[in-house]
DNA sequence: TTGTAGGCGTTATCAG
DNA sequence: CTGATAACGCCTACAA
């Protein structure tokens, strides 16, 4: 079967269709500008008719502009993401812009190659979900003049618009929970080293114990990089350095996920023996199985806020107007979504 | 601090950087016609020196091409869906495509909405995994020629190009499995009613059973939706309905968390009273504190499987030319990617 | 082998 | 209030 193929409907046929030239389609169907209602309607009734639908091609030419930003993160499969990715999305939705999502998988070369990349289709904006805090890239974004947000990572040098976390205040008032409940050798897990989240959350556990007058022992504290793996092997650290504190937190949900499952294994019940909690409560956590205690980040909110945040930006800079010469000049806004503890199972007071 | 942007270089500076014509700069760097080697060399040589980069939308629009595809599915947040689109968007990413995301919340009017935004878009095909069975859009997409795959999801009346996972399969499997275990009376529990993933698992369950010499009765088969609730529901349905199943097999993993929970409240031990499998083998799904025997579906390969035969029906379309006037009028195509039975801790030889 | 010209589908400008 | 015109940046016949 050879199907025809209605060519798709141009301007051009509504103007013939309606009798009048195409720049007064263009202006009757935007609305911005005089145009006899009489007319008007004729041509939107002609538009209706021929099913005609504006190339946004050929707009975004005219325009310089694609209504479309794109997202570089490590890996969407990772589940701290994709509700992240869902809020982004939902706030673009409503204001009619496409998300293209891009997995860079903590590689600088693929995340380079995904910028030139994106550049190339001339988006309108970008969030960097996964930038190294040192790129080079970042700086070079910012010199162009191509909006960007940061999401939940910093960059070393340069400031930039930022949307994170409050990842000091999850970890204060998780140190906190755990010290009314009697712990005063409290262990830390920390996230992977070049990211500026896990940086933050240490920060927390610092600024808590200190607050607290507990101290900080160096055993207490040992090196991760947010997978379930080398939350066991933190674990094992505090089984071979002596006295085992009486709580741990973790820098996220993996590595307490791993701690658990070495402390199970090795007899120490959880929590009666020792407490748990992570940081980001992805779904699984609040299964009854796992139960774990943790922070909350709220991650649709901060997907949400990113968005918003880069259209704003957008918005501006559109308004100062690249040909115009200059560039949005504003200052880089910092946004912080809070976090919230939730207390589960995993928990519990110092037993004696 | 008003930094002056070095508007975007085109192609008529690369010409006029080498002293010849655009479309001799245009042939040059495609490389696909006869150019002096002399010239083309200089020219990318200016060009790289421009630092020029072709504007994807000025050749999309000459082209009629985006290199673009759009991905419609319920919700990414959704722990089913990640892999899959990491799996498409790795395919994607090598061919140098981009990946368009949109959540429609299984509602047809959002997905409605979409369809009608992306085709205004005009990406260069969709991968639809969420629309609804008997969705007029499809038809219309047909219709219209623009490429698409159905993504593990069939639709009822139109045959279209189609990629699923072996879901009857994957139940057989696990019913070989129980049954090898001494299993003789093993409940299902249904998935979402609309699906027909779900249809096709629970084919897998009736025609293993009858392969086995098994009865299927009404009261060891109860209807969910998926989620971890309708799972304890389906617990609670089977604690109430008389004697217990031996066994049961869920058509997801989230309904057999929701059972486990619920079996392990009522202080029927998993597996030793009763054993209990899932499908989709999601991250959780391998920890130690759920280590749930389940079906993996391989997801990556599903959505590079989906991706690759999407690329490929563009590819033949444009070779078969919408211009000339006819669309590609191939058969559909059926990709089916095995899944493995994973034998986990929550299935064990019937207790006698 | 290279250049000229036209058009992809819009919208903004400016004249009428 | 409406229409002609040009331009966004690229590619491809076709002519030279």
């Amino acid at each position: 079967m050879s199907v025809v193929i209605r060519p798709k409907v141009t301007i051009r046929e509504v103007a013939l269709a309606s009798g009048v030239a195409r720049s007064t389609v263009s202006k009757a169907l935007a609305g911005k500008a005089y145009v006899r209602p009489e007319t008007k309607t004729r041509v939107i009734e002609a538009a209706r008719r021929l099913g005609y639908r504006a190339s946004s091609l050929a707009r975004g030419l005219r325009l310089q502009q694609t209504w479309s930003v794109g997202l570089l993160l490590a890996d969407v499969s990772n589940p701290f993401f994709p509700d992240i990715v869902r809020g982004i999305e939902d706030l673009l939705w409503s204001r009619e812009f496409n998300l293209i999502v891009c997995n860079t998988d903590y590689r600088k070369d693929k995340e380079a190659a995904y910028l030139r990349h994106l550049l190339d289709r001339q988006l309108d904006g970008l969030i960097l979900a996964s930038t190294a805090s040192d790129s080079d890239e970042v700086l070079q974004l910012q010199e162009q003049g191509t909006p960007f947000v940061m999401l939940n990572r910093r960059h070393k040098s340069v400031s930039t618009d930022y949307v994170g976390m409050d990842n000091e205040g999850g970890v204060r008032a998780t140190i906190a929970h755990l010290h009314a409940l009697g712990h005063r050798r409290i262990g830390f897990i920390k996230g992977r080293a070049d990211s500026s989240a896990a940086e933050e959350r240490f920060q927390g556990y610092r600024s808590a114990m200190r607050a607290f007058g507990l101290s900080v022992e160096d055993r207490h504290v040992t090196q991760g990089d947010y997978s379930i793996e080398s939350g066991r092997d933190a674990a094992a650290h505090f089984l071979r350095a002596g006295e085992l504190p009486t709580a741990i937190v973790s820098a996220n949900d993996f590595m307490a996920f791993g701690a658990m499952g070495v402390f199970a294994g090795a007899g120490i019940a959880v929590p009666d023996r020792i407490s748990i909690t992570g940081f980001d409560d992805i779904f699984v956590s609040a299964l009854p199985e796992i139960d774990l205690t943790t922070v909350r980040p709220n991650s649709r909110q901060l997907g949400a806020s990113a968005a918003e945040l880069l259209l704003e930006r957008i918005a501006s800079v559109g308004a100062t107007g690249i040909e115009a010469g200059g560039i949005d000049t504003s200052e880089p806004r910092d946004i912080i979504v809070p976090t919230e503890l939730i207390v589960r199972g995993t928990t519990t007071s110092v037993q004696q």
